[in-house]
DNA sequence: TTTACATATCGGGAAAAGTCGATATATTTG
DNA sequence: CAAATATATCGACTTTTCCCGATATGTAAA
């Protein structure tokens, strides 16, 4: 899921909405991924307690997209600390 | 563990063989741990086949030593795959 | 070559993570 | 407000991971 949200025009060619300023929301994803909705909703937002991918609410749709700092953090602390 | 390795004088000075160039045994690692020996050495072993330490026997120990190359490799796949 | 010591492997029980269906909540539409 | 849609949460079950004791293997010392 990680890997598809860095290029969602590539990945989600069927999200209809006006851009992918806020991401991709759950239900694209979901089917993406071929698991229950329940399923995908619970790991994204684990992910993003992680500090992996931010949410934005628009309207019923949750979209959530990468926050890349935290990659480049995790990067950096595998790098200097471990 | 992979943390303690990377300064084995620090973390490990009851080490009495003749300095640190293969790393720290089992035996070290196992009572700074606070774990069985078993379990000590499952996790060395499952380490080195991640590629992150690597193991010399001498004579009826074995030592382990990190492998800073892999954790190089990790922070830079991060950086850029994930 | 028997005994002692260090490490490795094996089998199993406990804990954690993954996944699901059912249901709750939130939002939009009629 | 009722129905429809999207997402979130809950409880239970399954799978995986963690960790242990017992035992095997490999090496050194007596």
């Amino acid at each position: 899921m990680l890997e598809w949200l860095k290029e969602p025009e590539l990945n989600f060619p069927d999200q209809i909405t006006a851009g992918f300023e806020h991401g991709v929301c759950v239900g694209q994803i979901q089917a993406k991924a071929g698991l229950t909705q329940s399923t995908v909703s619970e790991y994204l937002s684990i992910l993003q307690r992680a500090g992996f991918i931010e949410s934005t609410r628009v309207g019923q749709w949750t979209y959530y997209k990468r926050n890349e700092s935290a990659f480049e953090a995790l990067s950096k602390l595998i790098e200097s600390n471990l």
